[in-house]
DNA sequence: TTCTTCGTAAACAAAC
DNA sequence: GGTTTGTTTACGAAGA
């Protein structure tokens, strides 16, 4: 029964939408309901505008590639060019008003000004992904950029078109006498032969000529594509056909045969030819392959598309080699392991989609909560995996029975995720309107709606409203999720209910919060540095560690704060796993939608509006509210209060 | 393998 | 009597 439940949880459930299709209506400029406002929010640069920027951009490729062919102008090659002055007005009444034609562009802007506005360009193309992304990038490593690279392949796609549309109607008018030695030394110039190949690959899904020739001969080629970079699986670019060889040959009968087989080829879809610009109608597989041969083989033509795009990616790959070291830099300022090489096709978190989205949890090295991540997995790390965030997102899970959501979000929650006070921050609006599950612990959303109140106190109704208020995933299932707050309120001690004469709020014993996390990190502040450094930041989420580091190094800087008495507690409070998120979040909270909380707004005493009318429970939690009670006054964070707040641990 | 944590479901009681 | 609130137990999944 209850895994036909859960099932039917899953099955209902949304997440799937947020998924690739939601982010990636973003980032066509959809403007979704709710990526549409993160990227407003986030992006400084409109759909519209990001469109004119690919646009130019696409003018620019071909710009470039037409001035090094102008070189060969006097070639005799210049005669091959198909000169059709009819057909001219057609392809550029084909183009958008809005595009700059190349001499106007030339004459607009010098050519270290048109790279530089490609370069932006493809800086604009990141940072048209919201926030999520470089959370993501924080948060999961760079894992999610395969999925990335898919919205970034899809752009391509769209510029290709406006490139080849150009250059097949400047080629028309006789402008671009194309010389193919020249186009192919231009292709080898641009790219040693293993990246040629494997743009091939990566881009356009064609092995390169070379490539096709091994191939054909039999040759085996696994040892190319390194660490694959590539949205595209190995397999797909390897059953990719011949469509034709340098010497003339064609494909070779086997592996046409296993296309007609499958059915499927990177440029065969929906009946139509996807070579950048042609759509050319397609019965079957095989006429599709009958019209690559003979319409895309390597000519003038595919060659300068095949350059086109190939800068294209070069100029995505420096931005990602840019971002990366970025992100390593930034890890390293944060005390985390600087990220191994992974895969680019395993899913961002948060939201990961489907099908590209690496099932294991462990592939995502911090989860974000990516939620807001990917564009491809916006889903929450948790349930779909996908998710992912988990986002979500992360990974597809087949989950096929009764925990949807939960344990997956726990792990990604305790041992991937952001802190939750940041994650939050940063992607509020995100999970306001994605029915996205948060990639935390009930225990901690409950906490941080708790000490986000101005009293650091809440009635149980106001915590629902809270999840409400704050995650459009709690608007549905409510007694799913509702029965699991008050159960979480109840179970753990850290939640401590105070009777109020209104009625009872719950508060948060910090104290006992902490308490929940690994016994083992408690310890003087020096053994637990020690420890962090002896694991080598290998065996624990490396926001965690680096959390550890960082409340281990600040404890030792602050001297005031380590006093014999308060040092067990001290220790306490900053090993708890929201704490990380805590001290993280000093280091990264900037802008944010809502209030962010220090480990000492965190930890200070809770102020009860009134005094409880009765106080029963002797336990802990009476001890550790009473002497919340007692400090009452919410001052703003200072040593003073967090010293004030560890005696109570003594008292257990 | 065992233990812990978490999510979920459910039963139950008290209060509203 | 119905709903809300709160407690408790049980189970399965996942990770350490």
């Amino acid at each position: 029964m209850m895994v036909e439940s859960a099932s039917e949880t899953i099955r209902t459930t949304p997440s799937n939408q947020n998924g690739v299709s939601s982010l990636s209506s973003q980032s066509d400029g959809g403007g979704g309901r709710e990526g549409g406002s993160n990227g407003d929010t986030n992006g400084e640069i409109s759909p519209v505008d990001l469109l004119h920027l690919q646009q130019q951009q696409a003018l620019q490729a071909a710009r470039q590639f037409l001035l090094q062919q102008a070189s060969g102008l006097n070639s005799p090659g210049s005669n091959e060019v198909k000169q059709s002055p009819v057909q001219v007005p057609v392809s550029m009444a084909m183009m958008s008003p809005q595009m700059i034609t190349p001499q106007q562009m030339q004459q607009i802007l010098s050519p270290p000004q048109l790279q530089a506005l490609l370069q932006q360009q493809q800086a604009l193309m990141l940072q048209q992904f919201p926030n999520c992304f470089t959370l993501c990038l924080l948060s999961c490593g760079l894992q999610q950029l395969g999925s990335k690279q898919l919205a970034f392949q899809q752009q391509l796609i769209q510029m290709q078109q406006l490139q080849q549309q150009h250059i097949l109607n400047l080629q028309r008018q006789g402008l671009v006498p194309l010389q193919p030695t020249a186009a192919m030394q231009t292709l080898q110039q641009a790219m040693c032969p293993s990246d040629l190949q494997q743009l091939w690959k990566d881009v356009s899904g064609v092995p390169s000529s070379e490539e096709a020739l091994k191939q054909a001969e039999g040759l085996d080629l696994s040892t190319n594509s390194s660490n694959s970079t590539s949205a595209f699986p190995k397999a797909a670019s390897a059953h990719l056909p011949l469509h034709s060889l340098p010497n003339g040959q064609s494909h070779t009968p086997k592996r046409d045969s296993h296309e007609e087989h499958t059915g499927s080829h990177p440029l065969y879809g929906h009946g139509e030819c996807k070579w950048p610009g042609c759509e050319a109608l397609c019965e079957d597989i095989g006429q599709f392959i009958k019209h690559l041969n003979n319409e895309h083989a390597l000519d003038d033509r595919s060659t300068a598309q095949c350059r086109v795009q190939m800068q294209v990616v070069q100029q995505l790959e420096i931005q990602l080699a840019k971002e990366s070291e970025r992100l390593q830099a930034m890890m390293t300022h944060l005390h985390m392991r600087p990220s191994e090489p992974k895969p680019f096709n395993q899913p961002l978190n948060l939201a990961s989609s489907g099908s590209l989205l690496k099932r294991d949890s462990e592939a995502y090295p911090e989860g974000l909560p990516h939620p807001p991540t990917s564009a491809a997995t916006p889903i929450t790390p948790l349930r779909q995996g996908p998710s992912v965030i988990s986002s979500s997102s992360l990974h597809t899970h087949s989950h096929s029975h009764t925990h949807a959501v939960g344990p997956i979000r726990r792990r990604n929650s305790d041992k991937y995720c952001t802190p939750i006070a940041s994650e939050l921050a940063q992607n509020c609006e995100f999970y306001k309107n994605a029915d996205v599950r948060p990639p935390f612990t009930y225990a901690s959303l409950i906490r941080h709606a708790i000490l986000e109140s101005p009293d650091r106190q809440l009635t149980l109704n106001e915590i629902y409203n809270w999840f409400t208020r704050k995650f459009a995933y709690f608007r549905r299932n409510t007694a799913t999720w509702k029965n699991a707050v008050r159960h979480n309120l109840s179970l753990h001690k850290c939640f401590v209910r105070v009777e109020n004469v209104k009625g009872a709020v719950w508060t948060v014993d910090e104290v006992e919060y902490q308490k929940r996390r690994p016994p083992k990190m408690t310890g003087s502040p020096t053994l637990v540095k020690n420890m962090i450094s002896g694991l080598g930041f290998g065996s624990l989420n490396a926001s965690y560690q680096a959390a550890l580091a960082e409340s281990s190094l600040s404890l030792l800087n602050s001297p005031p704060l380590v006093t014999p008495q308060s040092a067990h507690s001290l220790n306490m409070l900053h090993v708890g796993h929201d704490d990380v998120s805590s001290t993280v979040e000093q280091v990264n909270s900037n802008g944010s939608c809502s209030p962010t909380l220090s480990p000492q707004q965190y930890s200070h005493p809770v102020h009860v509006k009134e005094e409880p009318t009765e106080v029963v429970e002797e336990d802990s939690r009476s001890v550790s509210l009473l002497a919340g009670v007692t400090h009452s006054l919410p001052l703003p964070s200072d040593e003073r209060d967090l010293e004030e707040d560890l005696p109570t641990e003594e008292l257990e």
